[in-house]
Formats: structure tokens, sequence, C-alpha cells
DNA sequence: CGCACGAGAATTTTT
DNA sequence: TTCTCGTGCG
């Protein structure tokens, strides 16, 4: 995110020129981590002649490291290409691409999505005859997954039964992998793991090629992630990992805020930075995340202190129901458009997806653009993974959801009886589906075999293309997609969907471009690593979960829905911990607003069509406003202090040092001030005991 | 085989 | 309220 200075701060430059050891920067919200990172991998390349192949840098999302590169690419210009940027899975599976042979997998393996992976586990479930109700998918798919973040699977230990036949589930699911090629999210993490584990020598090639290891978001690391780092680091080594134990978010998904408090334990000679100095609030919304941040007890303990010194806007708004609430909210982003506040610099968040819809009738209401983030991404769209499904299928013939999908969308009548036929043959006889498909044609009669004869077609024209976008247009030609659409569809979701398809086949067009041959494989786990935080909003109002928003910055942000049972929500009301992470999303939240900062919350709201009624959340007893009318009339109407001490104003006082005014309250002798010291951050003062600068 | 209809579940958050 | 899944008919 652009700042104000581009010189580094002191801190800033200590973290950047700090090779020694390995490095812990604590960086709080706006102080500039990225910038850190960043400068960082270029001193390391301009300074110190780091070839960028030698380098490593880890972010959280897809879109992180996009933009890193192209930050990178300011600095130290086409050399920043070098330079392996990505998420923990994109480096993993390219790892695995280069080391297939060393594992089960066979080349061209695919990569299975979490809509997928889900209805695999339903078949399988199914298949064992186990009763779903009872015992979900969703229940098992969640613990196949904590099962495999851990050194158990990557030492490949059998599960134990954690739940109801879990291990049966577990070895049935596996098997659907190996039939038909793919490895899972988890997977990707945990195969690498066992390469380097079970062969010393690619270990110590890859230790070869990452020498310097840069790793954002560290707080939200689980613990597998963190024993490839130290694997490939080992305790000595050039690693630096940048996050804030205050905006740890994903304990519910394994994350483990131990990696961040524990680092000096990990590793030997530990050097640590704290950045505190925030370049993106107004010292009064930053008040605001400091006091309410407070409240929680697990944490290292830091304040932050504001660089900008104009104050922001801060409001809380009580409103009837959801739609009295997305009323409010747009009329404001109207009020702020007027301001010449532009789109993307307006966000709403909110703690559930759910909430987005009312937000979205009242946006198209006025023709105001949005777009909302997170929610269904671009490639898990009916249409585009029906396409995708030909793709795969003829990238990864073992492939056995894509076949059942490609076979029936749109229908050509194959159905599941003759889908299963062609799955047994391909498993008796050791063949993949394709061959089976052909096989079981040419053995069917009639109908049968002329509906299999089309289907087969289609796939064996797309093997004459060497484009991507080509072999799409194939399957839509062949299989006379658009047609299928319109028939079955609104007239407007259909064009919806065939803009999607055009977006899809630009994706492939661009793909093919930037590649000497097109890799289909490639191609198609860039698809699915492709979550839907990695679109971004453009010139748009962006609608987001809390979640999404995290590392991202905004002129103004609303905070909605602040109701005891949505947010903080109810499952996480009776866990301190629980509470305590629900804490840290809303201070995320606040911190991504620059100048502008609204809080609301409804008395009423829909839960699955129930009206309910709604308290105000605890995080808004919780936390302080500063609010700079009343400000103003108390300084007005006192005497000795008021006058000199405003906000704004520097100050000094003999124990803590030099700090900032954020208000002034109080008449006469009592006056009392909130301050931020740069060495121990907001203290309540009295007046009398600073000393203006 | 494919569609239409009705019952029942679903809401945390995502690489 | 909205989506998904299963059942039964043409």
């Amino acid at each position: 995110m652009p700042q104000t200075a581009d010189r580094l701060n002191k801190e800033q430059r200590a973290a950047v020129e700090y090779t020694g050891s390995p490095l812990l920067v604590i960086a709080g919200a706006g102080t500039g981590k990225t910038k850190v990172i960043v400068h960082k991998i270029a001193y390391l390349i301009d300074n110190i002649g780091v070839n960028p192949d030698n380098i490593l840098s880890v972010t959280f999302t897809n879109k992180a490291a996009w933009e890193m590169k192209s930050r990178l690419k300011n600095l130290v210009g086409e050399r920043a290409d070098g330079v392996w940027m990505g998420t923990f899975h994109s480096i993993c599976l390219r790892i695995l691409r280069r080391e297939t042979h060393k594992t089960v997998l066979k080349r061209g393996f695919g990569v299975i999505d979490q809509d997928d992976r889900l209805s695999a586990l339903r078949t399988v479930v199914k298949e064992l005859n186990i009763d779903s109700k009872k015992y979900s998918p969703k229940q098992y798919m969640w613990l196949i997954s904590s099962f495999k973040n851990t050194m158990e699977y990557v030492e490949g230990e059998e599960p134990e039964e954690f739940i109801y036949r879990f291990p049966e589930v577990f070895k049935a699911y596996q098997q659907y992998l190996s039939f038909a090629n793919l490895v899972d999210f988890d997977d990707m993490l945990a195969l690498v793991i066992r390469i380097f584990q079970e062969n010393d020598e690619v270990l110590t090639f890859y230790k070869n090629i990452f020498r310097y290891i840069m790793v954002d978001e560290y707080q939200d690391t689980n613990y597998i992630q963190f024993f490839f780092l130290k694997l490939l680091s080992g305790e000595y080594g050039n690693i630096c990992v940048v996050g804030d134990d205050d905006q740890s978010i994903y304990g519910w998904r394994g994350a483990e805020i131990r990696n961040i408090l524990d680092f000096e334990k990990h590793f030997f000679d530990v050097k640590i930075i704290k950045l505190t100095e925030n370049y993106r609030s107004s010292p009064n919304i930053l008040f605001t995340a400091n006091t309410l941040i407070a409240n929680n007890n697990y944490r290292k303990g830091k304040n932050l202190s504001p660089v900008i010194d104009k104050m922001g806007n801060i409001m809380v708004k009580e409103c009837h129901d959801e739609q009295d609430e997305s009323i409010f909210v747009i009329n404001e982003i109207e009020r702020m458009l007027d301001q010449g506040i532009p789109f993307s610099e307006i966000a709403i968040l909110y703690r559930t997806n759910a909430q987005s819809r009312a937000f979205e009738v009242e946006l198209n209401k006025r023709g105001i653009p949005y777009k909302v983030i997170g929610g269904i991404s671009f490639y898990s769209r009916r249409e585009i993974k029906d396409l995708l499904a030909y793709l795969k299928l003829s990238d990864n013939p073992y492939d056995i959801d894509s076949l059942k999908r490609s076979a029936k969308n749109p229908p050509k009548g194959i159905g599941n009886v003759i889908i299963q036929r062609i799955i047994d043959y391909a498993t008796g006889n050791g063949t993949d589906l394709i061959s089976a498909a052909k096989e079981i044609a040419s053995v069917s009669k009639g109908k049968t075999a002329a509906n299999l004869k089309f289907y087969t077609d289609i796939l064996d024209d797309m093997q004459q293309y060497e484009n991507i976008a080509d072999k799409i247009k194939v399957i839509l030609n062949g299989s006379s997609y658009g047609n299928y659409l319109k028939q079955f569809e609104e007239q407007n979701d259909a064009n919806k969907r065939i803009n999607n398809i055009d977006e899809l086949i630009n994706a492939a067009a661009i793909f093919d471009e930037s590649y000497e041959e097109s890799d289909l494989s490639e191609f198609l786990s860039t698809t699915t690593l492709t979550t839907s935080t990695d679109e971004s909003a453009g010139d748009s109002v962006s609608l987001m979960t809390l979640h999404s928003a995290k590392g991202l910055e905004f002129d103004s942000v609303f905070l909605t829905g602040l109701e005891e049972g949505l947010f903080p929500l109810f499952r996480s009301m009776d866990n301190e911990w629980e509470l305590e992470e629900e804490r840290r999303l809303c201070y995320v939240g606040i911190t991504r607003a620059k100048s502008n900062l609204v809080f609301t919350y409804t008395n009423t709201r829909m839960v699955y069509g129930k009206r309910q009624f709604c308290r105000p959340s605890m995080f808004l007893d919780e936390l302080e406003i500063n609010d700079n009318d009343e400000q103003e009339a108390d300084i007005s109407s006192t005497e000795s202090y008021e006058k000199k001490l405003k906000a704004n104003t520097r100050v000094f006082h003999s124990k803590y040092g030099e700090g900032i005014v954020l208000n002034v309250k109080g008449v006469g002798d009592k006056v009392k001030a909130d301050v931020f010291f740069q060495s121990s951050g907001l203290k309540k003062m009295l007046a009398e005991s600073l000393e203006i600068f």
C-alpha cells in the first residue's frame, strides 16, 4: 500500500538491513510491513549481491504475491521475476511438479478443489453406508484436513478413529485421490515435507536454492508450515518472518499463534524488531483500535502510534433491521462519493458472507458499482466448472469427478448407469477413463454408443489444439454449451454466464501467450489455487468479510452487523480463546480504515428466514471513541491547559518520554488527556504532568 | 435418462 | 430465505 513518504523509518531500515540471524519483525497494522519485505528483497539483491533465484518469499494470498512482485519490479526491474513468490500452497505445488517421480503420483496430476473434495467424500460416505445425517461429509472433510496437517500424516501413519469409522473413510478417500491422480490442498505441503524427509539430497538441493526466506503474515501459519520453513532454513538460517499477533484470525483453521509468540524458542540468535508507527489511520481510529485490543490477554502487547495527524471520523449507528442498515450505509457512501472519495476507497465489511445480500440490493438500486470479494470465486461458478471439467479430464484422464461433470453437462444422454460402467471398466482393467469410455462405446449399441461417441469426439477434438483458449472453444461448439444455457436459464442469468465464459477464454488466451508452450496442468492448478479473495475490486465499492479484508486498506470503512451472536459470533462467546480471536478480527476491521470508520448494528435481523432480535455487540462497549465535537467543546470550556493542549499536540512526560495527544477532557485542574507515547503506547494522563513541546 | 417437485438443511471465517 | 439432494414420473 502506498505510503506518505518513500523513505524508511529507523525500525524499517533496521529490519531491511539486518541479515545476521533469524529475524522476527512484529509489524502492527499499517506500519509498512509489505514495504519492509519488498525493500529487504531489493536490498539483498542490490546491496548483498544475492541472486534473485535464491530468495523465497511466502505470502498469505496469491494477490499479495502479485502485488509484492510488482512493487519489487519498481525497485529492481526484471530481476524481480527470479524471486520465488507465492503462497505456501503454490510454492509447494511447484516443488511437487518437479519432484513428482519421488511420490506415488503420476505426471500431470491434478488438484482437487474444496467443492469436489466434499462431493468425493459424499460418495465415500454413501458407499460405506454411513448415515450422513449423523456423520456429515463436512465433518469428515474437516477432520481429514486436520489430520493431514499433522506430522503423523507426513510420516505416513494411519489415523485414529477420531469419529465413527474415520480410518475407513480416510482410506477410501485416499484411494479415490490416488486413482484419480489428484492431490488436495493439504497434500501439497505434506507431500513436499515427506519428500524432504525421505530424500536428504532433495532437501539439500532446495536448501541451496532457498538461501533467503521471507514470510509474510507469520501469525497465521500452522505447525506444518512452520516445520517446512524450519527444514529449509535450519535454526540459524537466513529467515525473516513478519507478522502481528494482534491480527491472528485463522486459529479455527489450525493457525498456531504460538509460531510467532515462540519464535525466539524455535530459532537461535533471534533478532526482534518492532514496527509500531502507523502510517495509515488517523489518530482517533488508532486510539479506538488500541482500546479494543487492550481487552485481550493472549498477546505480546503493543500500541500503535499515529504518524498521520489529521483526525478522522468515527460513528456508531443503530438501525432497525438489515434493510435499514443497508439504506443508512449506502446513504453515507453517497455522501462520501460527493466529497470526492473514489469507489475503490470504500469498503463494507461483515462477519459472514450471508450479510452481503442486503447491501447488494441497495447498491443495485442506486446504481453504485460494487464488487463482492470472496463468496463464490470465479472458478467455482457452475459454467466455469463445467468447462474446466473437460479440460481437467483431458489433462488427467483418471479424474472421476471431471468425467462425471463433463459427461453430464450439458446433458447428452449419458447418465449415472453408463458413467458407473466406465468407472468400473477403468478400475477393473487399469485403463484411464477416456479409453474406458471409448471401449464401452464400442461394445454398446444404438443410442448409448452414439451418445458416448459424441462425447469422446469432443475430447478428441480438443487434443487437436495446442492453445487452451482453442480447446475451450472446441468444448463450447462441440457441446453447444451456449444453447444449453439459453435453454435452461433466464435471459439475464444466461448472459452473465456467457460473459463469464468469455472471461475464461480471455484468461486462457493470456496464459497461452505468456508461456512458450501451453502447459494445461499449470493452467488448471492456477485455477484451483486462485481463490475468490484474489480477485480485485477495480473501480468499485468493495464488499467482503473481515477475514478477506486482512492486508487491505480503505479511506472509509463500514463495520456492519456489530451484534451479539453475529459479531462476536454466538459459538465463540463462551470460549475466552475464541472470543479473543473475534476481537482480533474486529481490530483487523478497524485498522483497515484511514479516515472514516462507521460501525452499525441492528435491532432485528433475518436469520434463516426468521426474524430475530439483536443486542449491540460487546465490542462496542469495550472500544472507546474520541468524539471530535465533544472534544472541541471541552477545550473551549477549560482554562489553563486547554489552550495549549489539544489533539495532536506533541508533549513530553518525565517517565514515558515523547508522545502525542489524542484528546482532552475535563475542566480546570482535572483536565485529562489520552496520550500516545512512543515508548509505551496509550496512557490516560493528567494534563498537568505533561510538558508541551 | 432427465426433469419437476418437495423436503430439509444451512451460516462462520479460506489456502 | 435459498440452495441442495432425493424421489418418482414421462
